[in-house]
DNA sequence: CGACAATGAAAAA
DNA sequence: TTTTCCTTGTCGC
C-alpha cells in the first residue's frame, strides 16, 4: 500500500524495531538470497526514505561503507510485522527480519536490492523533492511545473518533479485547491503551487502518522454532515478517490473519473474548474 | 504518447 | 476466474 507517508512510517516502523541490533536476515522465497546471507547477523544502523523509495543501512555506519537495501514496494509490495515467534515463512517472502523483539515480512516488491552508497545517490539524484524530507525545495519542483504543457495531475504523479504523491494524494490535494487536474503546469501560479505544496507537506504527515490518507476537513467529515463513514478498505476519508460516480462532497454534483497518466483520475468538475 | 510486464493478495464477478 | 490496486521501468509507434 504505497505512496510516499507510507514508505516513511515503514522506514521509522523498521528503525524503531530494528535499529542498533544485528537480526537474522534471510530470503525465503530465495531472490534475495545472497545478500540476505551477507547481511545477516550484521548491524542495522538506519532507515531512509526518499518518495516512494526505501533504504535500510547495514554493516557499516560510515556513510561511504554502507550497505543499503533498496526497496520499493512497486503498486502491491507489502510488509508485515510481528512480535516472535514468528510462523515459518510463506515462500513468498522476499526478505525477513527477525530479532528477540519482532520480525518483519517483505512480500512482492517491484525492488528489494543490495546497493553501493553510489547508487543510493544516484536514486536520490534522480528524484524530485520529497515533501515529507525536511530538506526539500519545493521551488526546485515549481521550476519544473512552470515550463511544462503536461496536465498539472500528471506532474504531481512525476517522480522527478516532487517525490512520493502517488494516486490518491494528486486526486486529493488538487480537489482541496480546486484546481482542474487537466490544468497545463505551466498555468499553476506560484501562490498556487505554495499552497499545494503546503498542503501536502501537512496531508502527508499526518498521513506518516496515522498511516492511512484522510484529506477530508473537519466541516465534511461523516459527523459534521450526518453521513455514514466510508467503506473502502483503504480506509481514510478522502473527498473524490474511488468516488466515481458518487455525489460530491461539498456540491452534490457527480465525481467523475478518466484515465491520466496510466492511472485512474477522479475529480469534481463542478467544483475544479478553471 | 500508450501498452505492457513485473511482483501478491483480496475483492468482485 | 477475473479484476483491481496508494508503481514504474521498458519497448514500440
Amino acid at each position: 500500500m504505497p505512496e510516499g507517508h507510507t514508505i516513511h512510517r515503514l522506514a521509522q516502523d523498521y528503525a524503531a524495531a530494528f535499529a542498533g541490533t544485528a537480526p537474522r536476515v534471510t530470503s525465503p522465497q530465495g531472490k534475495f538470497g545472497d545478500a540476505a546471507a551477507l547481511l545477516d547477523r550484521t548491524l542495522l544502523h538506519t532507515a531512509d526514505a526518499h518518495g516512494k523509495h526505501l533504504f535500510l543501512g547495514f554493516r557499516d555506519p560510515d556513510p561511504d561503507h554502507t550497505d543499503w537495501v533498496h526497496i520499493h514496494l512497486g503498486l502491491f509490495g507489502k510488509v508485515a510485522f510481528g512480535t516472535p515467534p514468528a510462523p515459518p515463512p510463506a515462500d513468498t517472502v522476499r526478505l525477513r527480519l527477525a530479532g528477540d523483539t519482532a520480525y518483519v515480512d517483505l512480500r512482492g516488491p517491484t525492488t528489494c536490492a543490495l546497493i553501493t552508497p553510489a547508487e543510493k545517490r544516484a536514486i536520490h539524484a534522480r528524484l524530485g523533492p520529497d515533501p515529507l524530507r525536511p530538506d526539500a525545495d519545493p521551488d526546485a519542483a515549481y521550476a519544473r511545473v512552470r515550463r511544462s504543457r503536461t496536465p498539472v495531475a500528471a506532474l504531481l504523479m512525476d517522480q522527478k518533479v516532487i517525490a512520493g504523491v502517488g494516486n490518491v494524494y494528486r486526486a486529493e490535494v488538487l480537489f482541496r485547491h480546486r484546481i482542474d487536474p487537466y490544468r497545463p503546469g505551466r498555468d499553476i501560479t506560484p501562490a498556487e503551487w505554495d499552497a499545494l505544496w503546503t498542503d501536502l507537506v501537512e496531508l502527508m504527515r499526518e498521513g506518516v502518522r496515522n498511516n492511512r490518507i484522510d484529506t477530508v476537513r473537519p466541516e465534511h467529515t461523516p459527523e459534521a454532515m450526518g453521513r455514514p463513514p466510508r467503506v473502502d478498505d483503504h480506509g481514510g476519508e478522502v473527498y473524490v478517490y474511488r468516488r466515481a460516480n458518487l455525489p460530491c462532497h461539498v456540491c452534490g454534483g457527480e465525481i467523475r473519473t478518466a484515465g491520466l497518466a496510466a492511472r485512474n483520475l477522479f475529480w469534481c468538475p463542478d467544483c475544479q474548474k478553471d
